[in-house]
DNA sequence: AAACTAAGTGTTGAAAATACACTTTTATTC
DNA sequence: GAATAAAAGTGTATTTTCAACACTTAGTTT
């Protein structure tokens, strides 16, 4: 029984992001010159780099998305670690990694961790040394670096289970949101229809929604009532 | 940005065993001969150990499980990955670790594996160089070494929500079966009661639960029927 | 043959989920 | 300022699911 003598972990963060247009996924576009190579263009993937030797893992996630995307303060969980040993050694990842780890040719496990937002609230700025950052809407994802678009998709699975068992869309929305914007949400996550007035009715259920005295503005349309969430009142799923 | 020099990774396996006597949990004892030291004997743990510097993480699982216990061929399935940096500093941990490990100092982060056995169909060995293996009652289970408390009670969640989401139960049951011992595993793992009659029509819903032409046999009361899992057709949930 | 033990079986009422269509309020246009 | 457009908001009837509840049956033991 040998130990593992050198073997890298890093974590990856997969930030949702929703607002009216749909959900969308942070990533990160690895910079143009790095990627002094013949073949193709640099790769999407997403924010994710090493952990430091003495820092926990949901410590080193918050690190890791503030470096590379200036995000900050976000509702962020763990849900999946993957390790395939050869999960970095594919031919197109290996330049890019060339250029910036010390140890390119390192196994590195990574831990997956699910971070919510509404887009309204932040604005994502790249890490100097990345190539940018942007918004891509979770149906729109092309082929991404390394195995993240295995990782998005245990994101995905794992934000739709979330969402049906704990209370976690207002981490999705602004503040003070209509019903139908609850609604558009729960639709788009879980890909499904929902009936306006039962999804109405069981949302009346739910003491830790609700109503305000105001009412939306400058909408060309009856005006709907502002809801917000009480988060000291969610009863246990 | 520094990257983590050398930091260590392991599996560990929380190996669950069912029959009509309860859910017990598979621990292993320190050897008490790596053990000379002043204070209290030697604590039980989990079944884990590092990984290799090649080997995929379930295949990790696998193999540290046979090699510590002779268990082999049983449902694994990840769900949760630790890493505070100080998870296996604590003073009590430190001297086991000493003996077994070359480099007893490193950080270890482990990912932890659930696994599922019909108490019936193994039996478990210890490793020549571990102090013994035992099936403990979950509700029973002392201090263990490390973070393996927590560990245990992440794996018992998990459980939990997987026999109520996955079809799962027949891993944890013999091949041939009585409704009754089904409702006893129901009982035992969600730490509640059903009735028989509800339970019954539930499971009949069930088209991969299905009768055989046999009957209990050496009972002193009216024998049971028989039934067993059709993998084939288990709906998806 | 009597006693013991767990297996097996249906019905009823309550609660939850589903299906379904029109009226209201505001902003804009003519 | 009347007509139009656009989404908000609201109630009921039906079906399905869940929950509560007690006696009879088959085999073993004494």
């Amino acid at each position: 029984m040998q130990p593992n003598e050198s073997l890298h972990l890093s974590v990856d963060c997969v930030l949702f992001g929703y607002d009216d247009d749909g959900l969308k996924v942070l990533l990160i576009n690895q910079k143009e010159d790095t990627y002094a190579h013949a073949q193709g263009r640099p790769m999407s993937q997403l924010p994710g780099d090493l952990i430091l030797i003495d820092e926990g893992l949901e410590a080193a996630a918050e690190r890791v998305l503030f470096e590379l995307t200036q995000v900050n303060g976000v509702y962020l969980k763990q849900f999946h670690a993957y390790g395939d040993p050869d999960r970095v050694k594919d031919h197109k990842d290996r330049t890019w990694l060339r250029s910036v780890r010390t140890l390119p040719d390192q196994r590195v496990i990574t831990v997956g961790y699910l971070g919510l937002v509404s887009l309204h609230d932040h604005s994502p700025q790249p890490a100097s040394f990345a190539g940018g950052v942007s918004w891509v809407d979770v149906n729109e994802v092309g082929p991404l670096a390394f195995d993240h678009n295995s990782i998005l998709n245990g994101a995905i699975e794992a934000l739709q289970t979330q969402l049906e068992t704990h209370h976690i869309s207002f981490e999705l929305l602004p503040k003070k949101f209509t019903l139908s914007q609850l609604q558009d949400l729960y639709e788009t996550v879980l890909d499904k229809k929902f009936d306006k007035r039962n999804f109405r009715k069981n949302i009346k259920k739910m003491s830790h929604v609700v109503p305000l005295d105001e009412k939306q503005q400058g909408v060309m349309h009856k005006p709907a009532q502002l809801f917000s969430f009480n988060p000291d009142q969610i009863e246990n799923a």
